[in-house]
DNA sequence: AATGAATGAGTCTTCATTCAT
DNA sequence: TATGAATGAAGACTCATTCAT
């Protein structure tokens, strides 16, 4: 028993420590020796943990994912009513924006991992579901405020002073004020 | 005499031959031996034509970035005021959705190739700076139409389902009744 | 743990098993598959333990080259006086003329590796003072004797029929009658 | 019958223009590009007159060595007595050096590139006899000088400073006044 | 359980040679 | 005959994975 949440910690701790890496350089560009060192720990521990590269890449994505779930929603529900509700979405963009828009390097990552684009679509469908039940939007108003949100991670990586966080909090406001 | 060629044509082949490959694989995933199948040519040839892979790869984003750009303004042209424009850029965006998700990936490659992100922020500049040429939006509906267009892009790629076209549509036509 | 391995062992075994292939076909004919074969290890390990083939090739001039002056300076200290070290010279010419041959070939090559002749010109240098502080000859025969013995090393190379060692063991036996 | 000059004249004109190279470079290290260029011709034109790299190398070996055999006996017939050619001999040898010395790379690597060392050594015995039949030395000395004579092109290659023009003349003069 | 040296298939790249023009 | 673009086998080198310690 006192093993299984050993093995369950070492795997966490290898999978957040390998996280920025996949972000940064994408999955065929990371190498197991430039992985050991990021994570800090040998090769043969990593091999130890999982079976192989894909295996921590796979892993890497479901892990960090569930964990954005977790904080949005644990965030979101710092407020009852959609307007504040949303206005907690802006601040969490705000301040984790960086650690999502890695997030969705990993996804777009992942995605090209599986032949089926099955896991990938899931989990983006299950970030829309948690938007769906915390915000309660009507179902035109949540689909743009989805795109707005990956586009805004996106832009967050490829430039990120060229992005107005005021305008994008502004109009996730009137979004609160629209009907639902 | 040896054969002629046009040498800016044989580039201009083998990157568009290229196009496919990087945008689905990523730039650590294509193999030089795949890459010359993909485009129908000799390994030798691509080294012929260009010093490396990551040269290939470089060139590869320019090309088919300006290549969209002169789509997108060529069919704006093709009307006159910014509420018709508006609905030339939703069609743009239906029938060529699946290539600027492409052309978006591999952006985001370029950017983890370079250390300096100029080159592929600048391009993404130009995108933007063509959308206002175009549109004349004010500032903030444009920045909120080009984190929606990039969003959307994300989403063609990672479920292509979820995403309502007729949605983002209504939206880009309500920006067309708003000031500018 | 790991294997525990002494490095400068593993460098100086691969270093010495590489000897008789460069001296064989020289740096631009040895192929790095061939050299691990010939080395009895991998190619991974080649790698493991020099950056690339070129550090090999120079690595392994220094190495033998140290051979060679440490093996020659003992076997003249077997004597005291200048006529028995040219004897024991002479008797070291003979028995290991092939060795000496092949550091010929591979000095050669090392010159041809670096773009300043330095290393290559100083390592001859140490021969030649290493000479001088042995048989204490004045500068004129020393500098006969130099180039005899090393044409009498490229002769070996060439036709090792064609070489009479009497008549070059008489010479330096000449040599120590002579004035210093 | 006007063809085969043209042919002969152009082989011997890449050979010409190919030695320096190979002499610098070594074969292995030789590419036929660099060749091409070095030469002043196309690639294809180097094929249309030999059939191969290695037959280049190989006809490089026998034109210069032919040439310089020929040069040093007509150099050396420009005087009757043995003393007179010895003189002769050391001026050749030193406005001559760096060439010679570069014959002597091209046949080291010569040698290499035949498994039986015949030819190689046949053109080592070939300078011998020139040697002899101009100076007609006793048997002993002749070896001694030229043992001398190529240990001197060695020195040329790896430390030309180290090399004492005068107490080889001297040597040489020597030789002259022993006995024949 | 942990390490990292060792392996060698597989990668990028080169280069002798061919051949269309 | 001459050219150099094209080819792809072979080269140097890398790197995921294994395994002795």
């Amino acid at each position: 028993m006192p093993r299984i949440v050993d093995v369950e910690a070492e795997r966490a701790h290898i999978l957040e420590a390998s996280f920025r890496l996949f972000a940064e350089q994408g999955y065929g560009s990371v190498r197991m020796r430039g992985l050991a060192k990021a994570v800090g720990v040998s090769i043969g521990k990593l091999y130890h943990y999982f079976p192989d590269k894909r295996a921590i890449a796979q892993s890497l994505f479901v892990h960090v994912g569930r964990q954005d779930i977790e904080e949005a929603v644990g965030r979101l529900s710092g407020s009852e009513d959609r307007a504040g509700k949303l206005r907690l979405l802006a601040d969490f963009l705000e301040d984790r924006g960086a650690r999502l828009a890695s997030t969705l390097m990993v996804a777009l990552d992942h995605r090209r991992l599986e032949s089926e684009p099955d896991t990938t679509r899931d989990a983006l469908r299950l970030y829309r579901a948690a938007l769906t039940q915390q915000l309660g939007l009507d179902e035109a108003d949540e689909d743009l405020l989805f795109s707005l949100l990956l586009g805004s991670l996106v832009r967050q990586v490829l430039d990120p002073e060229g992005l107005d966080a005021q305008v994008h909090r502004d109009f996730m406001e009137s979004l609160g004020r629209s009907g639902g």
